[in-house]
RNA sequence: GUGGGUGUAGCUCAGUUGGUUAGAGCAUCGGGUUGUGGUUCCGAGGGUCGUGGGUUCGAUUCCCAUCAUUCACCCCA
């Protein structure tokens, strides 16, 4: 048998469902946003991830579908979604043209690592990306949206904050970092490597006895340039004035190189140790790493399968209609009846000839809103008997009321 | 890439201290005298016990390998 790849799921009912309930809830409160669809390719040449995600990342080091198509292009399929939006705007000439512009996407992303709870290798999410808008407002906007949707799934959450510096501030800070850690020759094997290759990671490292180190070591939330300190307490205000409680995590470290200034992620507790389900921040530099005319940026992602986990949705009604004949002679009416129903509703029919009691129960199974039959009774008479399985109410009626 | 758990019916799982025809619940299908559902009663079908090898008179059970799956680490949504 030939079974899907490791990591890889089929969406079934009722997750698939759940899947586009959420997408279109999503979907319509970013529009309410100002935002706009965007759909960009899920295969990428490899360098567009290399230089946006950065190369000291795990996504980019050993996470990759990457491989050479037939015509020696190296193309990886996506791991994230805002490296293939960003391209896109610069490729659209958006960066020159000095426009604002907002998009949100959703779709599959692909990361080789081993599949875990909320962790899958095709996994997939929900995210927007907003230009040209250099505004502290924008970064509360973007919050505050995703603290829309979340709420309006009723989704509880916990929202980490922190600012990651701008280029003024972030390099200093860096060297102070690296130089704390020179001394500390006790942090783990792993915090070791971090030093050499992205000295902020070590903050989030899970190891205790590092923690215990960490506690001493200099934070950039500290060390903001005096612009980044106010747009900070700006954002924080504007937080507080519309009652998003946050905790502030100076450990914060998003895991993708772009990352500047405001950094944030939604944590459940709720969903196994991959507890992030959400996460996002600007990236005022991102642009021009890909060649675009400096334009500043924001945006978040959700992962999707996490959220639903925690998504309970509203409970499903009766609807439409069932439709079975009692007898041989009958089944051909029964078809045209589907056939009509259809234009205007959801109809099932079955096309097997069963009594009356098994066509309820698959009526009721299906929970559909209306049972139709016929037998020799009604085909005598021209008429559809029919009953409304949610207030038990069944009557006949004439054949060409149904039929128009 | 590293470590642990688990693979028995469509699903969720019992079980055999190694012994002849492997069980339950749910689901499916049929029926409960002529055409009435969701919370009834009765019955039926369905499994080479993940795969390959080893030990044994005998393995679904013990051992090894392999594959799949799951949880965790690393990392991330």
């Amino acid at each position: 048998m030939i079974q899907a790849l490791r990591g890889m799921k089929d969406l079934f009912s009722p997750e698939n469902e759940k899947y586009i309930y959420f997408i279109e809830n999503c979907s319509r409160i970013a529009k309410n946003y100002g935002y706009e669809y965007i759909e960009t390719p899920i295969l990428e040449e490899t360098a567009l991830f290399k230089r946006s995600v950065g190369e000291s990342s795990d996504i980019v080091g050993k996470e990759m579908y990457q491989f050479i198509d037939k015509g020696n292009n190296d193309v990886c399929l996506r791991p994230e979604g805002t490296a293939g939006v960003v391209r896109a705007f610069i490729q659209q000439k958006y960066d020159k043209a000095k426009v604002q512009k907002k998009f949100f996407y959703y779709g599959p992303m692909f990361r080789y690592e081993r599949p875990q709870k909320g962790r899958l290798r095709e996994f997939h999410q929900f995210g927007v990306e907003s230009f040209n808008q250099a505004n502290i407002k924008e970064d509360a906007s973007i919050i505050l949206m995703l603290r829309d949707m979340l709420d309006f799934f009723g989704i509880s959450y916990k929202l980490e904050l922190n600012s990651l510096g701008c280029p003024d501030c972030m390099p200093t800070y860096k060297e102070k970092l690296v130089e704390f850690l020179q001394n500390e020759e006790s942090i783990c094997p792993d915090c070791k490597r971090r030093r050499d290759t992205n000295p902020i990671r070590v903050l989030d490292c899970k190891n205790k006895s590092c923690q215990e180190i960490y506690k001493n070591a200099p934070f950039l939330i500290d060390n903001l340039c005096s612009t980044c300190s106010d747009e900070f307490e700006q954002l924080k205000k504007i937080l507080d004035k519309f009652i998003i409680p946050y905790v502030i995590n100076p450990k914060l470290v998003r895991g993708l190189d772009y990352y500047s200034k405001t950094a944030f992620e939604f944590v459940s507790d709720n969903i196994g140790a991959q507890s992030a389900i959400a996460g996002g921040g600007r990236y005022d530099k991102l642009v021009e790493y890909l060649d675009g005319k400096p334009t500043c940026g924001i945006g978040f992602a959700m992962g999707i399968e996490r959220l639903m986990y925690l998504l309970i949705m509203p409970q499903n009604k009766r609807s439409g209609y069932y439709i079975g004949a009692l007898c041989e002679e009958a089944s051909e009416i029964c078809f045209d009846l589907a056939i009509n129903l259809r234009k205007t509703d959801k109809t099932n029919i079955n096309y097997d000839i069963k009594s009356l009691k098994t066509h309820l129960k698959n009526a009721d199974k299906q929970n559909a809103r209306y049972c139709l039959c016929v037998g020799e009774d009604e085909l005598a008479k021209d008429l559809i008997w029919i009953k409304d399985l949610e207030n038990k109410a069944e009557k006949s009626i004439s054949k060409n009321e149904l039929l128009g």
